[in-house]
Order: structure tokens, then C-alpha cells, then sequence
DNA sequence: ACAAAAGTGTTGCTGTTACACCCATGG
DNA sequence: CCATGGGTGTAACAGCAACACTTTTGT
């Protein structure tokens, strides 16, 4: 009852928005086991950290700018996640700018993927992203603590919104009643400026109305 | 990097719908620290147990009925959350029937308390209770993974219903209004009793409709 | 007969859906 | 000039809000 003498590592599921989908970052693997495939960020949590600061340092060791946003997600303490000890996971979702899919560059063994097509994953992360997963999908789909705030922190055009709401959401919607929905309520505002990428007539970029969003549920 | 050496408390927010309240079930410590504070149920997770075979453990020793729905909620990583060493609390929700308020006579040193009208509370456990609290009320109100069904497993009156709904949610409704929208969406089924307790006139008593109620976003 | 709580219906309003044509750009 | 994607308005409908009086019971 007194020395419980477990493991913890912190596993990060890290998402941004980009193209419509839910982007996730994953590192590749450079030591047995699993050598060569894909596992979460993570690390071993000892007696002097928290799990804040873990986060915090492991996105760092990433990405040499601050997450905007993150939330302690589900818990894994199967006692065979690991071969010879057994390790407790806890899963932080951290919400970053879809900028940082750029920095990527910089670490050759990171690399964002659509969170629906996951390449080959070591110990049980593919489980531990899928299950995270919906619970991520759910908390987008109602705007669960303003994150679509952290998805979106730039600039955006309403056919990105509104795609990457649908694959959310799981339903589609028609693209003028969508806007009608969101100018109604006064959430965006127009910057003024032109997405001229991609063919067809370019589309207006737009922010959200920060104010109006915070605490609107959707 | 190795060897984290973490203490791990799972500690149990249980839960209940009583009279319009959200209810939560408390113990009285026995000992220093803390000795007559009331505490969070919980106990100290060793390298051979689960979280959730510790969670069903901790609550069997409560009341000797099985709960119905539990979810993972925060987690609480404070360096200073003991005196002498260093603890982390995994926060387990449990949500159960109120039913089970009346199995506590059996058990002196635990009692019901209003989740917003709290005791004298030992360790971090008020902070921990508000801020859980808040999580459990918003998935309350959209009836997140038809959390509602468990806690009204059985039968309810319609302002017994409307009553909870308005404190979870924070906001008022009309009577008629509230029902119209119940019984447009056929949520509920009359069960044929009348509730005679209380004052004035006898009140239907309803069930839920569980198969109309599943993944029903409120 | 009075107090307490439950039951019920209508109307206006607001938000949602369904739907088709034109516009700006690049090739 | 054609292909691509963006932008816009209206009309029918459904869901929501506002609102007051009557019924059943216990005392």
C-alpha cells in the first residue's frame, strides 16, 4: 500500500488542423524495441516533475515554440504494456498552429499524420491514439474549451473550417448555410486578405472573433 | 529516465443524482494527517493492479453493488501534494445510483455531501473536487457518452429530472417547455406510478427511453 | 378552503434546411 | 474558353421561447 514503485511515462498526441484533417505528430523510432516504427513522444516521469512540465519539455525537445493549449486525456495501466516492468501512461492532447507541421524539417525522425491513416505504431500506441482520438473528435465537434481557437489561431478559409467541422462532426453541411450559421453569430471576421492558392477564384481568409467564440458551444 | 520511483493515488470522485443535486460520497479520515477532514475514497496503486481493478476495488469496499459507468478525469501532479514524498492522483469518476445513499448506514464514516456545499476537506482534495466538478457538470449538460442514463438508471420525476438538468446546465427552462422538448425527442417513458411523496399534486414517474437516449447530445 | 406541486396548449419567433446560379482566377 | 473552387439569397419548415390557468393531493 506504501511504495506503489510504478512507472509513468507521459505520451503526448500531439494535433494540429491542416487540409481539413486532424494531424497528428509521431517519431520515429531509433532503438529496440519497435526500432524503426512509429511511437508517440513521451518520456518517463520521475519523482521531481510534473506533468505539466513534462509536456512542456517534451514539446520543446520538438518544436522550439510554445503549445498554445493542452489537456490530460485517458490513462493506460494494462500491466503488460511493456515487456519486463510495468509502466503506467498517462496521455496529454496538446493543440498546436499548423506552422509548426514547418519545423518539422528540422528533426528528420518527426513527421505529421492524418489521425485516421496511422502508419505502423510500436507497443500500444496505435490503440492509445484511437481511443484519444474520439475522444479529440468529440470535444472539437462541440468546441469543448474554445479549442477550435487552438486549431485555428491564424488565419483560415470557410471551406477549411467547414471541412475539417464535417470530418469532425461526422456529418456534412451545406457550404451557404454554414456560413449563414457562423456570420449569424458573428464568430469570424474577415481579414481583409485573399487565399490565391489552388486553382478557382481565391477565397477570403478569415480569423475567429475571439471573444464571440469563447465558451460558444457548437 | 529508468526507474520514476512515483507514488500513484487513485482518488474516487463518486457520484450521484439526488433530489436535483449533484451528490458526492466522502469518508471521514481516521488518521494524522487530516484526521477527522473528510477525504476523497482512494487508495495508493501498486505495480500489480490496474487503475481500473483499483477503482472497482476501492468502491466495492464502499458499497457492495457494482456502479455502472466510470471515466478517467484530471490528474493532479503537484510536487507538494504530501509532506514527505511525492504523490500523483489519478482522479476516477464513478457515477452510480442513488440507491446506494442508502447503503451508507452500513458505513459510519462516510456520508453524501452537495458536490457545490462541501466540508472541511483534507490534502488538495477541495481543489481537486471543484475542479472535477466542473468537468462532470458540462458532460452532465450535453450528456456526454449518455452519462444521464446512469444517473437516473431508475425511476425520476420529470421536475426531479428538470431540476438537475438546470443546475448542471446553469440555466432555467420552463416546465412545459422542458417536457415538450423530453417527449418530442419520445426520451422518456410514463412508467404508469405516481410519486406521492411531498406536498401537492401526485407526480408521473418517468424512465428513460434508453435506446432513443444513446448518443443523444442534449 | 387553502397551500403545494403537477399537468397542459397556443402563438410568435428564431434558427435550420433545402436549393441553383453567378463570379474570379489559372491554365 | 474551360475547369476549378468561391460567393451569394430566398422560401418552407422545425424547433424554441414566452406565456396562465386548471387539477390533484394533504392538511
Amino acid at each position: 500500500m506504501e511504495n506503489s514503485n510504478n512507472e509513468i511515462e507521459n505520451l503526448l498526441i500531439i494535433c494540429a488542423a491542416d487540409e481539413g484533417k486532424l494531424k497528428i505528430l509521431l517519431k520515429k523510432r531509433e532503438k529496440e524495441p519497435y526500432y524503426g516504427y512509429w511511437v508517440l513522444p513521451g518520456e518517463f516521469i520521475d519523482s521531481k516533475t510534473t506533468v505539466e512540465n513534462s509536456t512542456k519539455q517534451i514539446f520543446n525537445d520538438l518544436a522550439p515554440i510554445d503549445y498554445t493549449y493542452s489537456f490530460s486525456s485517458q490513462i493506460f495501466s494494462d500491466l503488460n504494456r511493456y515487456e519486463n516492468k510495468r509502466v503506467i501512461a498517462l496521455t496529454t492532447v496538446v493543440i498546436t498552429d499548423k506552422q509548426v507541421i514547418e519545423l518539422k524539417k528540422k528533426k528528420e525522425n518527426i513527421e505529421w499524420f492524418d489521425i485516421d491513416e496511422l502508419p505502423k505504431l510500436g507497443f500500444d500506441h496505435k490503440e492509445i491514439i484511437e481511443k484519444v482520438s474520439q475522444e479529440i473528435k468529440y470535444k472539437i465537434s462541440c468546441n469543448y474549451h474554445d479549442i477550435l481557437l487552438y486549431l485555428f489561431p491564424s488565419d483560415f478559409t470557410l471551406s477549411e473550417l467547414q471541412t475539417f467541422y464535417e470530418n469532425m462532426a461526422r456529418k456534412e453541411m451545406d457550404r451557404r448555410n454554414f456560413k449563414k450559421k457562423i456570420v449569424a453569430q458573428d464568430l469570424i471576421i474577415d481579414t481583409g486578405v485573399k487565399d490565391t492558392f489552388g486553382g478557382g477564384r481565391p477565397s477570403t481568409l478569415y480569423k475567429f472573433n475571439v471573444e464571440k467564440m469563447k465558451g460558444m458551444r457548437l
